[in-house]
RNA sequence: GCCCCGGUGGUGGAACCGGUAGACACGCGGGACUUAAAAUCCCGUGGCCAGUGAUGGUCGUGCGGGUUCAAGUCCCGCCCGGGGUACCA
């Protein structure tokens, strides 16, 4: 009988799905081993072949862990609000959650096609009420959680509302945004709605005027990471900065923690790199400078105190309150047309001015505190109001920004480093020795700085001080599918609904627009209220659903909890995760911060969700190229088409084979082409070809179905492992395919005899037979371990290959090599199992065990050089030792030939790996 | 600009700790089977030079240096491609 994937992936497929072969429940007798997958945004395109790269590599693992004996857990779900569904509400009035429905019922489909052993039953949808009520009561804990800096964890507001009581808040060690200090007796004189507004400057999850990114295209706030050259990065729409109020999560508080974290976790350093890099973390001083006319002393922060001695003028950020603190009234109106000019700006255009530096004088004056000489205020948006206090101190000589910045407005540079040239540029390095610095002369930078801060505190006038880049998360979107905040208002101020209301279900709108006042979809919703008040208009970000749903999975539909005690316990976190690097600064810096929120409040006993991390590629598109002679519909054959004119157009890949263009299928793929003609090359029509994103735009895009029917899901998956590293991206060629699905049919072959008859027989294999078989089985689970795919089929294909030329049809190889093929093609070893008698699944046997017997050689095949250059092989006894090696070498006809005589001056023997013979 | 990661045949890619570069596969060329095609199987396949020939020589892992008996792999300096980030004081 032939290899018939069609029946056999059905008939398995079928199989499992009814016995629930992948479903998983929690068993104390067995280690645990969880295998997550990134969920994804269900597309209204669907799946194209470079999805499920991740998918199959992670199903692997995941398969090959269970044959090992763990019990895993490999869910999935879909991260299912978003803006596109919600754009094509806006378009259609389609209901968002009936597209997301369809689009996530397609997905289902295509992913079952290629046979993956998740567990369905567990299937988390971020858009669910009964997940999102989690979301939502996740908001409510971080609402009532304020961060304790000397306990370095999240705690209850009430028991910051005590000390507010006993101290007021002036020695309290929280993380806030409170302008205020107050005494308890102050605290205990307010009234609720003063101390519920002080509270809010304090909570984990606030309510605050904020600059935001506002995005008009979009009609929303967006995040830091949704914000990418000035644009967002859905949809490329202008971005601008505003002041809003904003619902926001004190991320910022867990700085440190997430920065440390990160050498607890197995990433690769370059994904670590970018979160560190994103964290920003920079040591330096705040310091206080006097300003003429005023008791008040402006606060700077620096991370160069050493060049204090160098400060010819001081720059606000326009945002910065000093400035109207410090403008005198002749430069009022300069000052004000000025921050008039800067609110205009976009953020592509306030990037896009990097050169020209803009800004005006305030007529105001500081006291430099080390030099004690005046140096004038001035306001350019070069300063940014949101990093270390809006002001800094300008030191032209060694900050490139500042240097510009003089050098446009003609203000003095005070070199400050012996020998230093700042005719032309600064000198931003921290090396050199210092000169024109007071007390710091002679230093060298490095010794300056820590001098320079000391005396900073000693004179009371600052102090070390720690900054990190990270923003607090923008939390608020003005849009409509996305988790209601479970927020309402009374009388301005912000209260949380009760636990036992959960979920706050997303009403419905008539159109899913801004309403006539500006305000968000929710607006038009009716009876939008609880408890007769108000509820918040917003809506949550999509990094929401999706920084918490690998805790659902743990104990899904759990009514009560985000996950049990007894669940948690047992599967603790995300053994492996894979997907793409794009998630870098956003997701997976939100989960981890979620999760320590979590873990400081008890429900999850780890602190960080993903131990080890892959990153897959991208599968990029392979595209091909006619050449169209300019002015005409004749096409030119790629290697002719220097002699003439032309245009290159891409053609669908699906009328190519081998880059040879199917000419009658091109006439008929559109009505342009139907009388083209054709300047061929030995008959044929080459195309030229490209690596290009997979899109339609391109005629590259692959789907997996095709691939499916065509050749079967088991070549479909062994071919994306076989392209190359998982985590590396590379182009898709279909035409490779064939190799892979070549290899099944031999596999399959190997069961049956030359009339395609059954033949495996119970006959002792031979010792070659087995160093074959047990050589392969050493290799993968190896292979598998260091997540090296396509090298592992690469050794199946070795394997096969020669158990072919031995014409070996022996149960006892042939059974335990399905097995360790079974996690990369389930369903044609599911197949050959059960014919070679089994009735239970071979998804739950066990993994077979190399024996180290059959690795072991006893003779190699030592490559001889000379000088470096390998001449010939000798084979000899690995039991032999460096001397043995060395006579037996020397003693040989081949030695003595290309020696020619000549007397050997050194003998390199690396027993079992190489011999270099110096002369 | 700064920080990562890459660069190996016509193509995708192998190569553990420095030890036979190009495994495996595609493609291509040749052959067998076939009336023919598909499928299948066998042989060859990095470049150049020499030889009728099994073969021998030589160059070769982006470029230029270096370390070493030995470098795709380590070090220094560049070039190119991809990703991240950008007035973060």
């Amino acid at each position: 009988m032939e290899y018939q994937f069609s029946e056999i992936e059905a008939k398995w497929q079928k199989a499992w799905e009814e016995q629930g072969t992948y479903k998983v429940t929690e068993d104390p007798s067995l280690p645990k081993f969880y295998v997550l997958d990134m969920f994804p945004y269900p597309s209204g395109a669907g799946l194209h072949v470079g999805h499920p790269l991740g998918y199959i590599a992670s199903d692997i693992y995941a398969r090959f862990k269970r044959l090992k004996g763990y019990n895993v857990l490999h869910p999935m779900g879909y991260d299912a609000f978003g803006l596109p569904a919600e754009q094509y509400a806006i378009q259609t009035g389609q209901h968002p959650s009936e597209t997301t429905r369809k689009n996530a019922a397609r997905y289902r489909e295509q992913l079952d096609k290629i046979g993956f052993s998740f567990d369905w039953s567990r299937e988390v949808r971020t858009c669910d009420p009964a997940y999102y009520r989690w979301t939502q009561w996740a908001f409510i804990q971080m609402f009532h959680s304020w961060y304790n800096k000397e306990t370095d964890r999240a705690e209850p507001v009430a028991q910051l509302v005590a000390l507010f009581e006993k101290q007021g808040n002036r020695e309290v060690p929280a993380a806030h945004s409170c302008p205020v200090v107050f005494t308890a007796k102050e605290w205990k004189a307010m009234d609720e709605p003063q101390r519920m507004k002080i509270l809010l400057d304090y909570r984990l999850a606030y309510l605050a005027d904020t600059m935001v990114n506002w995005c008009p295209g979009l009609g929303t706030v967006l995040a830091n990471d949704e914000v990418k050259d000035g644009v967002s990065v859905r949809g490329g729409h202008v971005v601008l900065q505003k002041q809003m109020k904003q619902w926001s999560l004190r991320i910022s508080a867990y700085a440190q923690r997430l920065l440390d974290g990160l050498d607890q976790v197995e990433w690769t350093e370059s994904l670590k790199d970018i979160q560190r890099h994103w964290i920003g973390r920079s040591e330096g001083a705040e310091v206080f400078f006097p300003v003429r006319g005023l008791k008040e002393s402006m606060l700077i922060y620096t991370t160069r105190a050493d060049t204090m001695f160098g400060v010819t003028f001081m720059v606000l950020a326009p945002e910065s309150e000093w400035v109207q603190k410090v403008t005198s009234p002749e430069q009022k109106a300069a000052v004000q047309e000025y921050l008039e000019q800067v609110s205009h700006r976009n953020e592509r255009e306030r990037q896009a001015e990097t050169r020209t530096m803009t800004g005006v004088f305030t007529g105001g004056y500081a006291l430099n505190p080390f030099s004690g000489k005046e140096v004038p205020i001035w306001v350019s948006d070069y300063v940014l109001a949101g990093y270390g206090t809006g002001a800094i101190m300008a030191v032209p000589a060694h900050d490139s920004r500042d240097y510009v910045f003089a050098k446009t407005f003609g203000l003095p540079i005070v070199p400050l480093i012996e020998g230093c040239d700042v005719s032309t540029e600064s000198l931003d390095a921290k090396e050199g020795i210092m000169m024109n610095s007071g007390f710091l002369n002679g230093k060298t930078v490095k010794e300056a700085i820590p001098i320079a801060i000391r005396e900073v505190e000693a004179r009371g006038i600052g102090r070390r001080k720690v900054n990190y880049r990270l923003r607090d998360a923008i939390f608020s979107r003005q849009r409509y599918w996305g988790e209601p905040f479970p927020v309402y208002y009374r009388e301005g101020i912000p209260y949380t609904v009760e636990e036992k209301d959960l979920p706050v279900v997303l009403p419905e709108v008539d159109v899913y627009l801004p309403t006539e006042a500006g305000d968000p979809p929710l607006g038009r919703a009716k009876d939008w209220t609880y408890k007769g008040y108000p509820m918040e208009l917003s809506t949550m970000p999509g990094f929401a659903g999706s920084s918490a749903y690998y805790f659902h999975y743990m104990d899904p539909g759990n009514p009560h909890r985000l996950v049990s005690e007894d669940a948690v316990r047992y599967w603790k976190s995300v053994d492996l995760y894979v997907g793409g690097t794009e998630h870098a600064t956003g997701h997976l810096i939100y989960s981890r911060f979620w999760c320590k929120f979590l873990y400081d409040i008890g429900v999850v006993p780890e602190d960080e969700p993903f131990r080890k991390l892959i990153n897959q590629g991208m599968i990029q598109g392979r595209s091909n190229f006619v050449y169209r002679v300019r002015g005409t519909n004749q096409f030119v054959s790629l290697h002719l088409k220097d002699q003439y004119d032309t245009t290159e157009l891409h053609v669908d890949i699906s009328l190519v084979q081998n880059d040879v263009l199917d000419i009658e299928r091109f006439r008929a793929w559109s009505p342009d082409y139907a009388d083209a003609e054709f300047i061929l090359e030995d008959g044929k029509y080459v195309c030229g070809w490209a690596v290009e994103k997979m899109s339609k735009s391109m005629y590259n895009v692959v789907n997996p179905d095709e691939v499916v029917s065509r050749y079967g899901a088991d070549t479909l998956r062994m071919y994306e492992m076989f392209l190359g590293p998982v985590e590396q991206s590379k182009p898709w060629d279909t035409s490779g395919i064939e190799g892979v699905h070549r290899f099944l049919k031999k596999f399959w072959n190997l069961f049956r005899d030359r009339s395609g008859a059954w033949c495996v027989e119970d006959v002792a294999p031979t010792e070659k037979e087995l160093k074959i078989l047990h050589r392969t089985m050493a290799r993968i689970e190896n292979n598998i371990e260091q997540f090296s795919m396509n090298t592992a089929v690469s050794s199946f294909m070795i394997c096969v290959n020669e158990l072919q030329e031995l014409r070996c049809c022996k149960r006892q190889i042939l059974e335990p090599l399905l097995v360790t093929l079974a996690p990369f093609a389930p369903h044609i070893t599911e197949e050959l199992w059960h014919r070679l008698g089994h009735t239970a699944s071979i998804h739950q046997a066990t993994f077979p065990v190399a024996d180290v017997k059959y690795l072991v050689e006893n003779e190699f095949a030592y490559p001889v050089s000379f000088n470096g250059k390998t001449r010939f092989t000798l084979t000899l006894g690995l039991d032999l030792d460096r001397d043995a090696v060395e006579q037996a070498v020397l003693t040989d006809a081949n030695t003595l030939k290309y020696l020619d005589g000549k007397p050997v001056r050194k003998v390199v023997v690396v027993p079992g790996r190489i011999v270099n013979i110096v002369f």
